[in-house]
DNA sequence: GTGGTCTAGACCACG
DNA sequence: GTGGTCTAGACCACC
């Protein structure tokens, strides 16, 4: 299902919690599937499973999952979801706008730090 | 010196803050410069002293001022701190276009975000 | 049968879905009552047939109600599902009253902003 | 500091971020105040430091501490964190009384559920 | 069986 | 020294 990199720096459960995200909100998993149990999943990718919860834990925090006990992990409905955490990223940047413009960065000075972010970023 | 908007929805001490840190990291306020007495501040704002402390307080917090004992308080040499809050920012905006990334958004439907932030953002 | 304001800023099936779960929950529309379809719903707004399906689809998850393929959409037997949402209401109720307690609001701050939430509600 | 409540059936981290929440936003612990490292917090209150590192990643998340890698866990400046959260809260319950009324409940109803849930939260 | 919590002990990066 | 991550193994509650 996923594939952890150990070359990347990031921790474990952070791979983890990208390359699920990323199959939710492309729609690779569908709403309502059932997520590998946390042991399983743990076995598969020959880690322990207090890793995958975590992963599991913040997923669901961020309303991309729902945990049923005794059941499983479960893929949210993401119309809601995805379209919740666009208005999130948009309403922190408008902070971040207003913030660039209160310490004095001119356009020109932000546009090139978002440039710059932007680059930095891996496979976008 | 500032003008109190009381159509903002927000408190008075987060707008005289701002005020003060824009009139700073623009250079209108220069370093060791005097600011007014709490006192006084209030009266010529017509609001409680309590607030103005309260400014104050936070401003010293961040840096962008600092207070004397018995004397008042004065603005900080400000390079340094404004070059901190740069890095901040930039360092927010990392995090942001990673989890822009993370979501699914593409980088047009980002940067029209930001245009559209910035468009709405007034005076810069 | 409903109509569609588009001086609301929010996304139109989320109005479409509004709408059609009070009409089901204050019983206006009965357990297992046709739905218009897809097409002549949207001929009839003057919107998008996709915007319709979007609507009919969450609601269905949602459980209000179900699809038989080549047939339509009907309103569920909404006695269950309405006592469902209420039991979700109550429990999304009691996080938030404990919430409230651990950020040190007071029982009257916390009832003024119930108050003041219920007066800005329209129609209720 | 504080003290464990093994009657309490709730997680020991729960209790942890819950009395040091308290401890900050009545301004017991006043901004910028070092909390106990991980370890020795642990030790203190005779339980494991992956459950302290577990409250502290909570309560850094939420905004209430910030931590500095090698030194420690500091207490945020809290006049914007209290006042964050509060508008937090006024937020959800927006939310949350829309969906009540949607869902057919009356004022009465809702009303009665959230006295219903003020007297179950304990000590308030 | 499942998720969730907790303990014990280890290693890393940072300062 | 500090926080942060990870492993191993245990126990509980729920279904």
């Amino acid at each position: 299902m996923i594939v952890i990199d150990y070359k990347d720096k990031r921790p474990i459960y952070e791979q983890v919690i990208e390359k699920i995200t990323n199959l939710i909100v492309r729609g690779i998993l569908e709403p309502d599937t059932k997520l590998p149990s946390v042991r399983n999943f743990a076995i598969e990718l020959s880690i322990n499973p207090n890793t995958i919860q975590r992963a599991y834990t913040e997923l669901e925090r961020q309303g991309f999952i729902y945990s049923v006990k005794g059941k499983g992990n479960y893929v949210s409905s993401n119309i809601e979801v995805v379209n919740l955490k666009k208005a999130e990223v948009k309403d922190e940047l408008k902070k971040i706008v207003e913030k660039a413009k209160d310490i004095g960065l001119t356009k020109e000075e932000f546009l090139d730090d978002i440039n710059q972010c932007i680059e930095e970023v891996s496979l976008w």
